[in-house]
DNA sequence: ACCTGAACACCGTTCAAGT
DNA sequence: ACCTGAACACCGTTCAAGT
């Protein structure tokens, strides 16, 4: 952590310190990796971390959200694309993070935080699908439900890595499946 | 934990310990399960577990694999009826357990003896799913994908409770569109 | 506003010792 | 064979104090 001594803007200090959160979660997993590792990678004193965050669990929701946020970079130039290749940018795309996919879904119980940010993740992953399949021509109820199998299927797929060509078949007999009759 | 001082045998006295452990487990999730509160439980010093366990890994793996054993009971009565009411069986059999299956898969990465169960317990579901699905005609190939999809699925619905309509329709839809057609 | 040293209550686990 | 008391290294977090 270079110095900060209010030199530094808060945005700036979080996303160095996010980082390196990300990457020694994603390295070592988010149990494995205690506050004082991390504070001793950032060169600062474990309890400085609690200045910027009230707990390692919050911290874990703005791992999250920067990820997210440099994803929904991308989304403009997917919407439109086929349902297939929305997918397989997602599975590429938290491919990286599966580890901390898992670790949500373990603390869903535990941590309210983390809990508040699951659901609405998954709100709004489930929105942008529902969006695509009715612009192809699913009724509302449909592409609710397909949506969810959607994302039962990636999250599937991100806990348990399967080769590219099962991989490929399930998501080319979900497509199939999802837009064969009207709905 | 009754008395046990040899009087009483090793497997009697796994299981009152596993069946406690699951309790807990279940009630208040793994990570805030202590040894110490377990053993308390059990009127028994925190270390004592260890003469049973070599780890608290371990004793979730005992009671994992307790859990399915009581279930696997259940099997034979369970063959030959429809996929879709198999699925429902599982959900159902689970649905207390759910907790317990993301902690499992959280800790793919840190617990090499969780790894091997969760490995060892894929392969069986997986078996069974693809048998049912063969003896509908579906070829090798294609049952081996069906059945990772309806795992996922099932996963899904373990981790992210739905009302029992979509749940409904969830399997509804899987179930028609994995046997609709040859394979 | 930002950071620290010291402490707190707890954790899983080990070890030497008891019966 | 079964169980314990005491200890170990660690954990997330708090607090009072420093700049």
């Amino acid at each position: 952590m270079a110095k900060n001594n209010r030199d530094i803007d808060l945005d700036v200090k979080k996303e160095e310190l996010e980082k390196t959160a990300e990457r020694l979660f994603v390295t070592y997993g988010y149990d494995a990796t205690s506050m004082s590792r991390l504070a001793k990678e950032l060169g600062v004193a474990p309890n400085t971390l609690y200045w910027y965050y009230a707990s390692k669990d919050e911290l874990l929701v703005g791992v999250l959200n920067r990820r997210l946020g440099e994803s929904i970079k991308q989304l403009p130039s997917l919407m439109g694309t086929p349902l297939k290749s929305q997918m397989n940018w997602a599975l590429q795309e938290f491919e990286q993070s599966s580890a901390l996919v898992n670790t949500v879904h373990a603390k869903l119980d535990q941590s309210p935080v983390i809990r508040q940010w699951h659901d609405q993740f998954h709100r709004f992953i489930e929105a942008a699908v529902i969006h695509t399949l009715k612009a192809e021509g699913a009724s509302d109820k449909r592409a609710s439900m397909l949506a969810t199998v959607g994302t039962f299927l990636v999250e599937g797929l991100l806990s348990h890595p399967h080769s590219s060509k099962q991989q490929e078949d399930i998501l080319e007999w979900f497509s199939i499946n999802a837009l064969g009759d009207l709905g």
